[in-house]
DNA sequence: TTAAACTTTCAATAATTACTGAAAGTTTAA
DNA sequence: TTAAACTTTCAGTAATTATTGAAAGTTTAA
């Protein structure tokens, strides 16, 4: 495999992976594409790389400024922007982990606690429905606590962590 | 709020959550209605509760067979077929940990593997796509170890842990 | 200021994904 | 066996999501 194979290869598979779990693929393949670029690339240098337009590159760039993971780069005497990702796997990790908790986990967590909390009425269903879902807020609360952890430390202590629970 | 309420909304909300993670809504909301049903439901009890079809009802609830948190039960003396959900929140989390580990991140860590193995050719491009593809093999794979572990432990070692990590 | 160089927005359209409903398939009781 | 009771499959269609491209917007150098 030469470097135009692999290349291809880990941009289509990130964009796949993206895909799966719900980010949609233009976003995933910059992402991925920056990630492995020494050097920050334009929007025209995006474009033409992935075979994108315009509209769908500013787009999807923008949502990965929000999301953290990449940022705007200005050359001085350059009236074009470039754009680099974060390079840092651990700060990616980090960032990603603090956005989902915020948007997606967060928010589900309070409507389990919500729904919990009725009032039994003693019927067998009420009774379920409070079991069940307060299983799944506690669930979801420790792992968001975890994740809170995760974000909240010095970038290698998810490696230092796992290594400890893989061992 | 009553019953009925609490239902619809932890019913909509995952499904909304499983839209967010590639998983379709159908399913989502089958695995909810589950979830929190005292007693095994039958193909039309589920229809009729979420207003879909016999169609996307049989092939949702075979996806849910094939991750392994649904599962089938006969009645004696009916013909009819009943579903139940697995019920046990940490059995829960094992088995979409199991799953989403070998049909996603398996396949994309022997990717990792194969695009950061490939040989360097003193170029800068070339040295980075083997640096920052290899740091994403490292985490992946830590993480994917990490998920191995919870599969194959007692169902509650997930809450032990978290909690160690939380302290 | 102006205009060139660039980015963003968004309505229209394309592509993808999900859903329906009816026909085909399966199982079981008699 | 047959036929009733049920489930699965799948071609067609609907709904959703992603993408384009051109117009509008912004920035900067002169």
């Amino acid at each position: 495999m030469n470097y135009k194979e692999a290349k291809d290869k880990f941009i289509s598979t990130w964009g796949a992976l993206g895909t799966l779990w719900g980010i949609n693929k233009a976003m995933a393949q910059i992402h991925a594409l920056l990630w492995i670029s020494p050097e920050p690339l334009s929007m025209e240098d995006i474009m033409e790389e992935l075979h994108i337009s315009r509209g769908n590159t500013s787009m999807n760039l923008r949502q990965l400024m929000d999301w953290g993971i990449v940022f705007k780069e200005s050359k001085p005497g350059e009236r074009k922007e470039y754009f680099v990702s974060e390079k840092d796997v651990q700060e990616l990790a980090r960032q990603v982990a603090k956005e989902r908790s915020r948007r997606e986990i967060k928010p589900v967590i309070k409507v389990l606690r919500e729904v919990s909390g009725i009032e039994g009425d003693g019927s067998k269903k009420t009774e379920e429905l409070i079991k069940q879902t307060k299983a799944l807020y506690e669930l979801a609360n420790n792992a968001d606590t975890m994740m809170n952890k995760i974000v909240n430390q010095e970038s290698n202590w998810i490696t230092k962590t796992l290594m400890k629970l893989i061992k």
